[in-house]
DNA sequence: TGTCTCCGTTACGTATGCGTATCGTAATGT
DNA sequence: ACATTACGATACGCATACGTAACGGAGACA
């Protein structure tokens, strides 16, 4: 849904409104997800009222997807000289960004949503998880460019197995060890010798 | 919820209803998750009407904990001499176990749901993910004690790596490579050397 | 001032779903 | 046969939520 500024005389919208809805129309989605999502719940909680939400979006499915495609991907790692340590950084920053209340919650809702709604969930996966993949795999691949990686390595599955030991404790536990970066990078590093 | 199977007189209880209708709310579970899931839909798959449903749970919270206490760990894999087979195959089941259609959407309903519903989480933790997690690892300390894997091996890290890079490769495309198992075996063998 | 558009308030109609109740009928044990 | 219990069908009250409509007031521009 593109809201586009009509330029034509009369009041004009209220751009906080906007902001205020699409931020809490995206806490809504990863506190409770789609389903319990309600324009009454996200309206409250912007401090506006129904209406004025159905004024900017059509449907609950066009508001969600606006919340979804407005999602900032908040600070990308800055670069380093030393790979590893670029890799590390950024699992830092991944485990940050998913440790916050609700933050794996979001991913659940794609999971569970995926067969309901596809363009939200490949929406999701474009905007949130396929830069930070992409950004890893650059790292790793130049770590191989420098020599400090070796010359066949799998890039695709290292990448998988950085992030993948983040879900798997999660899953398993509904926590992530204190030292989880370390054990993760230690692994990496002996499997890429 | 535990139905005591009273010995009184009247007619008895149809079992079959039972688990029709535990299995439809299993379905439903992993197919649109707890909120989309409504009684009057699993009573209607199970072949049943509402009131049969609620002469067996009282709620749709009790409902939803039964389905998952039922969930069945369909097959532990069958022992074999060579660990790290023995770990491949039990890989190969993991796939084959969330491969299947909705197989990841169980999963999603859990992170989504955990806010709302801890012990619906805890019980599914217990009953499907941990069994997995402990063969697991008794199947890399079984490498240990045998030699076949070095003596400071960290076990969890490789747990959590094995079943991570496949939760990786969904949440990141939704598919996983079919050469999954094996790539995610080597690397497992050249980080345990 | 006039005209436009947004805003909040309130209300409406519709749909869905939970949990309960009633009633006639079917299936058991005594 | 009789009491007892489960079953299907149907309905009810209640709550929530979607999406729309009507109204008066507020903020902008000419």
């Amino acid at each position: 849904m593109v809201t586009i500024a009509t330029k034509s005389a009369g009041r004009p919208r209220d751009e906080g409104a906007d902001r205020a809805i699409i931020e809490a129309a995206q806490r809504q989605l990863a506190d409770v997800g789609f389903a319990q999502m309600s324009i009454e719940s996200v309206a409250a909680e912007a401090g506006v009222t129904r209406p004025t939400v159905y004024r900017r979006w059509k449907s609950k499915d066009d508001l969600a997807t606006a919340a979804i495609a407005a999602l900032q991907i908040p600070a990308p790692a800055p670069e380093k000289d030393d790979t590893w340590s670029a890799i590390e950084s950024e699992l830092v920053h991944f485990r940050r960004s998913l440790e916050r209340p609700n933050g794996m919650s979001m991913i659940g809702m794609v999971l569970l949503e995926e067969g309901r709604m596809p363009e939200l969930a490949a929406l999701f996966r474009r905007r949130i998880v396929e830069p930070r993949r992409q950004r890893l795999t650059a790292l790793f691949r130049q770590g191989i460019a420098r020599g400090e990686i070796p010359e066949g390595a799998d890039v695709a599955t290292a990448v998988a197995a950085a992030i993948g030991t983040f879900y798997a404790h999660y899953i398993a536990t509904g926590a992530v060890p204190r030292n989880w970066e370390r054990k993760t990078m230690a692994m990496l590093r002996a499997a890429l010798s």
